[in-house]
DNA sequence: TGAATTCTATAGCGCTCGATACGAAAGGTG
DNA sequence: CACCTTTCGTATCGAGCGCTATAGAATTCA
């Protein structure tokens, strides 16, 4: 089954052109960017593009795919790796301000930028379903905390997450409109201040515990 | 020199035929509308529209101030009439909210989201434009009372207005992904909760006054 | 070596884009 | 009425879009 591959060899490297293809995407979005574009940046001819990655769309949807899991994987890290919902989300925030605006790859999130007003229904319809799970993930990540006790019984976990994801959102654009990776911190930085800081319920001004 | 016009008259009403321009690139982005797609909305010819309205950009460029003056005035007004920062921004925020999933017209903010992404290079720079001066009157109006003492001196009145704009941002982009109203006015009540709460400054514990 | 297979490059498909040439139509002005 | 001015509808223009037919080049299998 696993024979050798008969035929004369790809003369590119399929990775390398999926990588130049991501870079495109990211910067200039699904629309604006032309088959002619990806051809230019990946090195490749038109039909070699369509022989490898099927057509515009098919080649969109593997770039974010392979942007979820390498630079959109952050998030997942942070709310795998830490305690809580808010430093979850806290550090989720924090090191999207510094990737944003980090140098040697366009500026802001792919899955959050490059499907605005898209002329392909379906491919603004699945970024737009990635973004809703996102807020979905973050919401069960709070409600995980606030039925352990970890945040006040009065939170409301879906609106919670909904006010990081339109951080992020905003954290994302203002990236693209050139804010510094400082300025972003700070924005992450004052978001958190909206967060309840600890498990302080009904009672308030009580030392409970 | 205010004669009377000459000429076979105008057959449609300009300022009705602009409107509907607006919703077509408020709906789809400067890029995604056609000039075809603004023909059928305005009920008018290719030729009539160039004629009354010069080229697609100088079309857009005129939707978007006169949608500044009208659907993006709240901000202005709420900046204008309150008294203080907090209010005032609060109140954008909250109304922004309700006006993003308002019925009759497109979701979200024009001027946010109509030319991410945008092979025009220039259309994209003056929407940036106007964003970003935004932020710079959010900031004067916080920095103003900072400097009256009614909020902190310790404030960073940048950040503060770059945290503001980053919510309004993401409010417009969760009103497009499909958010209530309801769901929008809590994110911005919760955005507000960042804010410092009054004059507490470097001695917070007292009754000052 | 020859056949089969797979990739590459050129060239161009049908289509839509933004924008316009042109003559007919509709009004004012003498 | 004739004349002038402006707008209207039709019928495109050249350019770029996403995509592909075709033929030659490069490799494996027999």
């Amino acid at each position: 089954m696993v024979t050798r591959q008969r035929g004369r060899p790809r003369s590119f490297d399929r990775l390398t052109a999926l990588e130049q293809a991501t870079m495109t995407f990211w910067e200039h979005g699904y629309e604006t960017t032309s088959v002619s574009d990806l051809t230019r940046a990946m090195g490749i001819s038109a039909p070699s593009l369509y022989a490898a990655f099927g057509d515009k769309k098919t080649l969109f949807e593997e770039v974010v795919e392979t942007y979820a899991v390498s630079y959109g994987a952050y998030g997942g890290r942070a709310l795998a790796e830490e305690r809580s919902a808010r430093e979850a989300i806290g550090r989720l925030l924090r090191e999207a301000a510094t990737l944003f605006t980090e140098p040697g790859h366009p500026r802001g999130c792919l899955m959050i930028s490059a499907a605005t007003n898209c002329s392909t229904p379906e491919v603004e319809e699945a970024l737009r379903t990635r973004r809703n799970e996102n807020l979905a993930t973050f919401e069960a990540r709070i409600r995980r905390d606030v039925e352990s006790g970890d945040l006040p019984p009065d939170v409301d976990a879906r609106a919670l997450a909904r006010f990081s994801g339109a951080v992020l959102q905003g954290l994302s654009q203002q990236a693209r409109d050139g804010a510094t990776a400082e300025e972003l911190t700070v924005v992450a930085e004052t978001a958190m201040r909206a967060w309840p800081s600890a498990a302080a319920p009904t009672a308030p001004r009580e030392e409970a515990r």
